[in-house]
RNA sequence: CGCGAGGUGGAGCAGUUCGGUAGCUCGCCGGGCUCAUAACCCGGAGGUCGCAGGUUCAAAUCCUGCCCUCGCAACCA
């Protein structure tokens, strides 16, 4: 005994198998890989864990249609979700799947305990389904009455007998978890929605199927299985340890943060933590709910079978530009628009003119007038040093909005440091330093260039690794970029004077045509 | 009268908690510089802060009403 939560625990949701991967899921999945890569360079011990989901129905008839097995078929589509984490560098410390063992057999121990203490109980529940969605629906979403809202097929009235979950019992609960932990559910609308739902009243929910078998068994009545999302759901907890590495689940367990679309808003905030009051299991402590990604006024989903895929724009405008295009151009948590155009738009201004530009710029003068090596910083320090040291002070505050997933506002601030730093050169004009033969401040003016180049290298490392340890490497430093950590690393003079720096080729160098 | 969020210069946003010079990025106009990826730096034009009232010495910020847009309204990853 003993061990209890040292570990900064982060989760994406898991992701359907049927699905292609696309700029959705990607987003969600960055997200959570800077805020991990984030907290690593601030010191935490982190673990992040993503998956897939791979129950259902329409698993089952995919895999029918191919002549598979339904297992057959997840592991034939897996590669596709592996190659998306790999395409996006996404530093994940585990991968789950719902059709492990390691799953498995403690949903089924989870959910048994739901049962023994009453929690379940055998009702009919009838309604119109629509086998495509795997759903039932209420008469109203019909379409003409009879036809499924997504697919325009006509729905099956469905009666089955299922296990229901007594959430209703867990409302009072759940409000006082809203109230008395506004941060469990954000952002603070997401919260209102969730609250105004639950205090309108919850009924049980049925937790299991019977009209397929592709799930996890009922251990207690073995024709059952599980709904999909009492499956899903708690591979939060059965990924992190629970029931089976009691020490490695208490030090993660709860998680600090459930990243997810607001699509999926009610299963987290609502289902989910209700699951978890029954079997007495700590809540997580936040899900943050983030917007939709618009594209072309559309919203951006499974329905919009003509998905962007990662790919296309990775290709395009590189990894880095991906990674840092949708944390900067869109508020997280609310709806942003993509466009070609404005993904163009922030690769040309902020990451080839100002960034690539300056790196560009200063380690040009430092090879010309210095034959690349860092001198030591002799000239007195000015009003210009002061405020550059203002604009990396700025930056460093600033990128602590990472820590409240504000990343399109820690961005913005870093990049006055940036900006700071190609005014400062302005402000020292080296040029005429070297021409004039002053020695002294020149050594001061590309001095502080390289220093603030180190600490923008390091801070950009959560968003763009691959730039970041370009950069690093160009500065000819010793120590390793991962080694790095925040706030000791983006202090002023970390830099050795005497280092050798290497131009190499451009970092953002202009898009073709 | 279902619940909730929002309407700010051409575009996209911040500011509204604790009223008091309306800020940022892009775009546009002009200037500077020349180390650099025709990049960088400086300056400027441009807004009745959805509409109408109210409170106040003072309102984008508080109150009332209205208009418009958008989410949620249960078994859909």
């Amino acid at each position: 005994m003993g061990s209890q939560k040292d570990t900064y625990y982060l989760t994406t949701p898991i992701y359907y198998v049927n699905d292609v991967p696309h700029i959705g899921h990607a987003y969600t999945t960055v997200a959570a890989d800077v805020l991990a890569r984030w907290r690593r360079l601030g010191g935490d011990r982190v673990h992040f864990l993503t998956g897939t989901d791979e129950h259902g129905q329409k698993v089952a008839q995919a895999a029918a249609e191919r002549g598979m097995t339904p297992q057959e078929h997840c592991d034939d589509i897996l590669p596709r979700w592996r190659e998306m984490l790999e395409l996006l560098r996404i530093s994940n410390d585990d991968f789950i799947r719902t059709t492990e063992d390691r799953h498995e057999e403690r949903v089924q121990e989870f959910m048994q305990r739901l049962y023994d203490q009453g929690d379940l109980y055998k009702a009919t529940y009838a309604g119109p389904y629509c086998v495509r969605c795997e759903a039932y629906y209420t008469d109203e979403d019909l379409v003409d009455a009879d036809l499924c809202p997504i697919h325009r097929k006509p729905v099956e009235q469905l009666e089955q007998e299922n296990w229901f979950f007594r959430l209703s019992k867990y409302a009072p609960l759940l409000l006082e978890l809203y109230d008395e932990h506004p941060e469990f559910v954000q952002p603070d609308v997401r919260r209102n929605e969730v609250r105004a739902f639950v205090e309108g009243g919850l009924e049980d929910i049925s937790a299991t199927r019977t009209e397929f078998a592709w799930g996890v068994p009922s251990p207690w009545d073995p024709e059952h299985v599980f709904y999909v999302w009492f499956d899903a759901l708690l591979n939060y907890i059965t990924a992190a340890g629970y029931g089976a590495d009691d020490d490695a689940f208490l030090r993660r367990w709860p998680a600090d943060v459930h990243l997810i679309g607001k699509d999926i808003l009610r299963f987290h905030a609502v289902y989910w933590p209700a699951m978890l009051m029954a079997a007495g299991v700590e809540v997580p402590m936040q899900v943050y709910a983030h917007g939709f990604l618009l594209v072309g006024g559309e919203k951006m989903g499974k329905s919009n079978a003509t998905g962007i895929r990662p790919e296309e724009l990775v290709d395009h405008f590189g990894l880095d530009c991906y990674r840092y295009y949708f944390l900067r151009e869109i508020s997280f948590g609310h709806d942003g628009t993509f466009s070609w155009e404005s993904m163009e738009s922030r690769y040309t201004t902020d990451l080839a003119n100002d960034l690539g530009n300056l790196v560009n710029r200063v380690l040009n003068m430092v090879s010309s007038y210095r034959d690349g090596v860092v001198p030591a910083p002799v000239g007195a320090a000015g009003e210009a040093e002061a405020q550059l040291a203002a604009d990396r002070e700025h930056a460093v505050a600033g990128l602590a909005a990472f820590d409240r997933l504000e990343f399109k506002r820690g961005l913005e601030d870093l990049w006055v440091l940036v900006r700071g730093v190609n005014r400062y050169v302005e402000a020292r004009t080296p040029w005429k330093q070297n021409k004039e033969g002053a020695d002294a401040d020149l050594d001061r003016t590309l001095y502080e260039c390289v220093d603030a180049l180190r600490a923008i290298a390091v801070l950009i490392s959560p968003v763009m690794p691959d730039a970041a340890e370009e950069l690093w490497a160009k500065l000819g430093l010793d120590e390793p970029l991962d080694a790095q950590r925040l706030p000791e690393a983006g202090e002023p003079g970390a830099t050795p004077p005497g280092v050798t720096v290497e131009r190499g080729r451009l970092l953002f160098p202009k898009l073709e045509e």
